[in-house]
RNA sequence: CCGGAGGUGGCAGAGUGGCCAAUUGCUCCAGACUGUAAAUCUGGCGGGAUUUCCCUACGGAGGUUCGAACCCUCCCCUCCGGA
């Protein structure tokens, strides 16, 4: 039976265990790399078995605009189209069309100071903002490629993941930023709970055989614990599968928000922390009791030269546990990027090699540095797995972030 | 040798009397990046004190001027054309 969630070893919060679906088991914790378009960017397929990532996360958002969810239908679903045969997560869309829009209204911090300048630039070219309109219906929104105008509905949304064929799907949810009142944050999550029913209305519209997708509710209420409470009890009252989402602020505020939601929810539930996978993120999420996290943060880290570390050569929290390729003193480095990694790229070039191919622009560098993140990810999240197994993971996690 | 054009910060290349320590691009240096409008973005880029400051600078040496990268004289060098 497909979409069953087993958890085998539990250690305080801390939980390991496995789902199954449709496309094979994956086992947890673990970490979805992002494949926004159905690609996830500088690997194929056969890199991401080799390094053995389990599943993926692609996007509804993008996809609908392009190619089009209903081409990828006559493909035989996202699965076939990308010849990729295990699993795949779809996001909703719900936060694509959120950052494209309301964020510049309200300026979500998370989107926004990262694209001012090019926000800025869009608006002027077309001589008005580009606000995204919410309606209890949906969200109209215009796309970040024509500029022509959609609907996005929890309706469309849930139709257009079952056409893509994920195996885990996640319903339409509004965002509000972080800088919301609490009476504009309750607004929001009571339009994400209407719109949570209205997506598992449709969801059981569509489908009804053995191999169904699991259906991810999501929780809000910002950095409010009252609504977080709230959000969480109804999403656990409501969805088989808890997915957690707005997340803003430091770790430290992270820590709270999913320490309140995972109190809340049922334990048998998968949970999925939305959009997070910094390496600091991954234990102090896996510690408080979340099976599944997803972030562009080794793919992207990647191509701007942001390469993962191990602690024994300074991999450390403060610096994300990263390096960065482009720096001077990379120039004629004889080193592997980590002396301790068995990747592929670790194995056989050197840091001045790959600084080479980044400063001319060569393609081949963001296939080595993303195959080098994304296996480090990979195999961190395989060590911290093993550990609650072994009832070793605070020891390890202490020596990863210090006490 | 004659005629023509030109010599500006690591490179290319603006500026042609004060608003020029000098536009811009590239290189270079540093930083950021958390449900990907991201092979992106931000900052620095003569030296020193390090709010309006000082010094050295636009091939070299003189000169004109209150003031010159910018005008004049001579010299050096480069490129193109002709002998």
């Amino acid at each position: 039976m497909a979409n069953k969630f087993k958890i085998l070893h539990t250690g305080g919060r801390a939980r390991a265990g496995r789902l199954e679906t449709a496309h094979g088991v994956i086992e947890t914790p673990n970490f979805n790399p992002v494949g926004t378009q159905g690609t996830v960017k500088a690997l194929g397929p056969r890199e991401l078995k080799e390094i053995g990532v389990q599943i993926i996360l692609a996007n509804t958002y993008h996809l609908m605009l392009r190619p089009g969810a209903d081409l990828i239908e006559k493909f035989g679903g996202l699965h076939k189209f990308m010849n990729w045969d295990k699993p795949i997560m779809t996001d909703s869309g719900g936060f694509q069309v959120f950052s494209l829009g309301i964020a510049l209204e309200h300026g979500s911090s998370k989107v926004l100071s990262r694209s001012k300048n090019q926000e800025l630039r869009i608006k002027h070219e077309e001589g008005k903002p580009r606000l995204n309109k919410i309606t209890e219906e949906g969200v109209t929104f215009q796309s970040h490629l024509d500029g022509s105008k959609h609907l996005l509905t929890p309706e469309k949304s849930i139709k257009i993941q079952t056409q893509l064929g994920a195996d885990l799907i996640v319903a339409f949810d509004d965002h509000e930023s972080s800088k919301h009142t609490h009476n504009q944050m309750l607004e929001s999550i009571e339009l994400t709970e209407k719109w949570g029913l209205r997506s598992i209305q449709k969801y059981q519209e569509l489908c009804h055989s053995g191999k169904k997708p699991l259906l991810y509710g999501v929780v809000h209420g910002g950095t409010h614990k009252d609504l977080r409470v709230r959000s969480a009890r109804f999403t656990d009252d409501n969805f088989e599968a808890i997915s957690i989402g707005g997340i803003y602020g430091d770790h430290k505020q992270l820590c709270r928000i999913i320490e309140w939601v995972t109190g809340v929810v049922s334990d048998e539930k998968p949970r999925h922390l939305l959009g997070i996978g910094e390496v600091e993120d991954l234990f102090n999420g896996i510690e408080l009791g979340i099976d599944f996290f997803d972030c562009v943060a080794p793919t992207r880290r990647a191509r701007n030269g942001s390469l993962y570390i191990s602690l024994k050569i300074g991999g450390r929290k403060e610096n994300h546990f990263a390096m960065n390729i482009k720096s001077a003193n990379n120039t004629t480095s004889k080193d592997p990027i980590d002396p301790d990694c068995r990747c592929y790229t670790c194995l056989n070039f050197t840091r001045a090699y790959l600084r080479h191919l980044y400063v001319a622009n060569e393609i081949l560098y963001h296939q080595l540095a993303t195959y080098h993140n994304v296996y480090f990810i990979t195999k961190l999240v395989e060590k911290i797995r093993e550990s609650i197994k072994e009832a070793n993971f605070k020891k390890l996690k202490e020596k990863y972030l210090g006490k």
